[in-house]
DNA sequence: ATATCATATGAATACTAAATCATATGAAAG
DNA sequence: CTTTCATATGATTTAGTATTCATATGATAT
């Protein structure tokens, strides 16, 4: 008869250091963050000074509605801060996180590109 | 006259600094690969050792077909590779920066956690 | 108070994408 | 060659979400 296939080790070795649910779920919606193109553009360029909506619009060339409401997206999840400077608000990376994990990603992807390797 | 707010310099400064709209969208790509619980439990699982596709499906309690989706994605994008044996296929990191990239993420989300309720 | 600039927000639309279902492929045993 | 296990794939359904449009809020100058 065929033996079915055993993974019962490996599943119990891998389950015993798996994360919890909720962490693993806080991590996906934290990435979700980055993974999105406006969002990563916006951050990006608070990487350098601190910009008011309608500086982030023109930049990227989009309407300051859409900006409006990524930087609201941003702003919940504490990766940016805002404070009220006359009529306009300036916006600031607000987790210096931010910049190291885009920065691994960065990485990532000017590091290398092809190859044969193996582990 | 309400003078018209300029932030043409903070523009030409960001504008500057900023990488080319190609890359910012691979960048917004790679991220959105971690951004789904599924795939993020793939790749954690993968982190202790290498994986069948059902030990897969069975550690995070979801169907084959689902885990079969998904690990193509993560093929395509060469985050994991996988190798024949015998009628099973085993999956494997084929990246080190998966490591570091959910490094990075999980010390944004364990450092610090202030808030009104406490565990 | 009113006009205008800067920003925020609600609703509607359009797009993307994850899970499911059914089925196909592929490998090894009988 | 047929059966069974392991995995892959196509199509469909469904849920989530980014953008746009229209409008509301908020601040400042006149």
């Amino acid at each position: 008869m065929p033996k079915k296939h055993d993974h019962s080790a490996a599943i119990r070795i891998v389950e015993s250091g798996m994360p919890s649910d909720e962490l693993l779920c806080d991590l996906g919606d934290l990435f979700k963050l980055f993974g999105d193109t406006t969002r990563i553009k916006i951050l990006y360029s608070l990487f350098e000074s601190e910009l008011c909506v309608c500086a982030i619009a023109e930049l990227l060339k989009m309407e300051q509605s859409a900006i409006s409401h990524q930087l609201r997206i941003l702003k919940n999840a504490k990766l940016v801060a805002c404070r009220r400077e006359g009529k306009t608000n300036m916006y600031f990376l607000a987790d210096d996180h931010v910049r190291s994990i885009i920065g691994q990603g960065f990485e990532h992807l000017t590091e290398k590109k092809p190859g044969p390797e193996n582990k």
